[in-house]
DNA sequence: CTAAGTGCAAAATGTTTGCATACTT
DNA sequence: AAGTATGCAAACATTTTGCACTTAG
């Protein structure tokens, strides 16, 4: 969870600054990549690949994997904000894609009743949850 | 959600019963590859992919994907166990990697406010939770 | 000057797919 | 007979790695 890199390059400055400037939005490597390469400021993908893993460490971003045949999903998160202020627990509608942020107080009773009764620190930076989507239902419903 | 199997296989009953003995294990497609080798029962992988896929969608099986860098996993669940008696929660250990079972009331809770509160229907069989497991806390704490 | 980071292209991994063959009904 | 499933091998997509080169300290 602590720093890894020794030195600042410019890549990885140009890399954070990026993130820094989508709070809140899940990105995944190739977007990154794509981004760079629109922007001319193109980095390699290996390069992507070993910062993005770097930051998660660092606590700066978090990243989802939804499943095997998904890209990864990195969200900046910054060094202040899991302070333990704000938790942010994420949604994942398995119909329509949709990820959903909550900041939920009654939420993060989960992680003291995983911490208390199951001895397990959860990582909500991590987790997410599978279901389906509040419109999905709906749709669900009126089809029928 | 619905049964999609149109005939009944020799190798789709070979699967289903290799997987009814081990309820509540987790098992990847390969390790059904190497057993199904082991066995003589040798059934061809994009087939055990393919049945897989169909027992998640008929709710016989729940399936977990923790990373791309992971395989997914595969737990027998049954067509009467999820009636609603026994929900089953997940605890992956993001250092030591293992997966730890719960079946607990308070989590269930968790279904009820994401409903209640954010209208979300939680898919609980799918949905899992990282952070770091009490041996691997304990691990930690003894090294420092 | 040395340790660390970069980027390309190649490898690795888990999963999916095309297609000819075989099986179910 | 018609429709479906199988199994091989090849294709895929994402991520990781080897290595020569560049850059930071």
């Amino acid at each position: 969870m602590a720093s890894r890199t020794k030195y600042r390059t410019k890549q990885r400055d140009i890399l954070v600054e990026f993130l820094k400037t989508s709070p809140g939005v899940h990105l995944t490597a190739n977007d990154i990549c794509e981004h760079m390469k629109s922007c001319g400021e193109s980095i390699g993908q290996s390069t992507i690949y070993r910062r993005l893993e770097e930051l998660v460490d660092e606590g700066i971003l978090s990243k989802y994997s939804i499943d095997a045949n998904t890209p990864a999903c990195f969200e900046y998160i910054g060094k202040d904000s899991h302070s333990d202020g704000g938790t942010c627990f994420h949604c994942k509608c398995e119909k329509c894609g949709s990820l959903i942020h909550m900041h939920c107080d009654e939420m993060e009773g989960i992680s003291e009743h995983l911490m208390g009764h199951h001895g397990f620190r959860l990582n909500s930076m991590r987790t997410v949850f599978y279901g389906i989507c509040k419109d999905c239902m709906q749709e669900d419903e009126s089809r029928v």
